[in-house]
DNA sequence: CCCCGGCTCCACCGGATGGTGGAGGCGGAA
DNA sequence: TTCCGCCTCCACCATCCGGTGGAGCCGGGG
């Protein structure tokens, strides 16, 4: 049966023979093509159809993200492995959003390459090191963690009624609004906000829904 | 030179049995020594000071997440894997935020295994590809892209001293303490908040906050 | 049994808020 | 220059909010 079917997209006629001779090493592997640009990328892609695209980022006319992005759009199946001398955050992040199954940097070891390439082939994700401790610090957010905690903690000590009001006070509703949503007397509700305010230390309602959507996600 | 010292923590004899086979046929790996629970753990790892550990999670008296919270606190050095046969989201991100250096399930392949402790050791992050598709997966969430674009156009219409007014707002200040802080008289203030309002098309101020908190991200 | 906490309401009050309709200054575009 | 948008303020007023000090009801626990 073929190999993985795939193809090179580099402006840099070393790279694409250097990454002709690595991935060619590999019987499974065949490179059926090689493109200089995003643009000519289009082309090559439509015709060769292949499993995996190994993607440069910095090239003339189309860069790589944009070439990804066209690729995406356009339906193509390829997975597409972005190939990068530098990885900072926010190429890392916009690459994965457009979809790139993996993202290496240029000196990653010829071997890696390789079980790179047939990883992405069977759909699983392919990174770098330096690139997953990238996404790790980008999940980590150590910043709103500590403000959620307290935010969870303060809200824990509510009772079920008045955290109801206190989401429906976040939600921007007025008293009476509140009052009508969960069938209450207007001043019942102006007793459970107030005791809303006491238990979260705050003055005004504004405040409450600071701690409401600090709790809930903020992710 | 000494080889990596590693400490192996799971409360099946035979996994540990398995691991401490798998490893010690690496020559740069010494398993140094064993813990059957997260609490025997604290002891194995304050006396052996291992380079790495290979933490199961599901285990009696204390867990493997609780267990690497703790080894964090008293600021032991020790890289964390963590191995746990099911990936739920939430124990992926728990365990990354807690510091754990690699996570795995415990299908890797042996000689996988070992590449990944030998990487931990030298500070790298080791993820088993379904988790780096959950890692992916976590920071692609488009979640709520729409109502954030809508919020930051309706936010863009806000002239400089209106935004500024409105972070105010979402600060949870009064009237009175914008003035203040922007050295402003009150009726100023309430001008441009009563502006906020047409622009935004909201009717107080708990909506502004929560305009102000969908565009800024929180991500 | 009584006490306590939660839920439901009430009245009163001062201050904050939101809506409306102004006014004057200032800088840039027409 | 004239116009227009932005920023700065003002007054008036109805409403809403937040704080205080109650009250009655209910269910669980000491």
């Amino acid at each position: 049966m073929a190999g993985v079917r795939v193809v090179v997209v580099d402006d840099d006629p070393l790279v694409r023979a250097g990454l002709r001779m690595i991935l060619g090493g590999a019987p499974d592997l065949d490179v059926v093509g090689e493109a200089v640009d995003g643009q000519d990328a289009m082309d090559v892609v439509a015709r060769e159809l292949p499993d995996v695209v190994l993607m440069d980022i910095r090239m003339p006319r189309m860069d790589g993200l944009a070439a990804t992005r066209r690729l995406k759009e356009r339906g193509s199946t390829a997975r597409i492995i972005v190939l990068t001398t530098f990885d900072t955050d926010e190429m890392v992040l916009t690459a994965l959003q457009l979809g790139a199954a993996g993202f290496l940097l240029k000196d990653t070891a010829p071997a890696d390459l390789v079980v790179a390439v047939r990883r992405v082939a069977l759909g699983e994700p392919m990174l770098s090191p330096s690139v997953t401790t990238q996404l790790i610090a980008a999940v980590t957010r150590p910043s709103d963690d500590g403000r959620r905690r307290k935010a969870r903690t303060l809200l824990a000590r509510l009772t079920e009624r008045e955290r109801e009001v206190a989401d429906a006070v976040s939600a921007g509703m007025t008293n009476t609004e509140i009052a009508r949503s969960l069938h209450l007397g207007v001043a019942t509700v102006k007793t459970h906000v107030g005791s809303v305010f006491t238990k979260l230390e705050v003055t005004n309602r504004v405040q409450v829904a600071r701690y409401v959507h600090d709790a809930a996600d903020d992710r």
